[in-house]
DNA sequence: GTAGTATATGAGCACATACTCATATATTTA
DNA sequence: TAAATATATGAGTATGTGCTCATATACTAC
């Protein structure tokens, strides 16, 4: 029991709060997952990850696919870099950025399965 | 092709934009979608959303389990309640909270498998 | 009816987020 | 070397979010 009881509130049951405690996260570990969550919580960063999960593409197309400024993919795209979702190989001048991860195509699909069936 | 052609923008791979184009969601589903993952995008939510994955609760239980106020708790649940993943029944003055979603639990264990393993 | 309990809700606020704009960096070419 | 290209980044800003606090509502018991 992580969470110290509270004696300043009137508590109905407490074998149920007793129950939720013993199977819930700690909160680190949720602190972490709705963090990877807020990840899928954008249209431009969701467009971006369906994009490089079919093929690479450099900085300028995905503004141009996006239809957004360069400078707001680039900071999206560093968002993406540092969830570690995504990573560039350079070839010149130009980046190249694909998907590393291969739950974001499912969580992306459970999403997309819910969103359609209502 | 829902998005106009912008030729204000130096464009290098044009058929990988096409490519993009053709395989992307329509913004009304994007947008959708990215408002469902909102949902998982904050710890509280997760940790109701888990609790009343296994059993159902009332508000001042809930609010006991999270630590919070049940005011902020119940604003947590109309979102819910607005995304038609949580439902009540009344008994007497008491509401119970359940979950009403098939998918909640497999995207947030799909959440889970990502975090875990890296 | 009134008093008490459980929850809901609106306003306001502190903080986060996704952008714009200006500037910096890395690489290529002349 | 300098100029051009492609991208990155920091500061600033408008909007969004999750809370608090006060108040409203719904129900029960008297």
């Amino acid at each position: 029991m992580t969470t110290k009881d509270r004696c300043d509130t009137r508590i109905i049951h407490m074998d149920t709060i007793r129950a939720a405690r013993n199977s819930s996260l700690g909160d680190g570990e949720l602190e972490v997952l709705s963090q990877f969550f807020k990840t899928f919580a954008d249209p431009s960063r969701i467009k971006i990850l369906m994009a490089l999960g079919q093929q690479e593409m450099c900085v300028c197309d995905l503004a141009a696919f996006l239809d957004i400024s360069e400078s707001a993919v680039s900071h999206q795209l560093r968002y993406l870099r540092n969830c570690r979702l995504v990573r560039n190989r350079r070839e010149g001048t130009v980046l190249y950025y694909r998907l590393v991860d291969e739950h974001v195509g499912e969580i992306i699909g459970k999403g997309l399965e819910h969103i359609r069936e209502q």
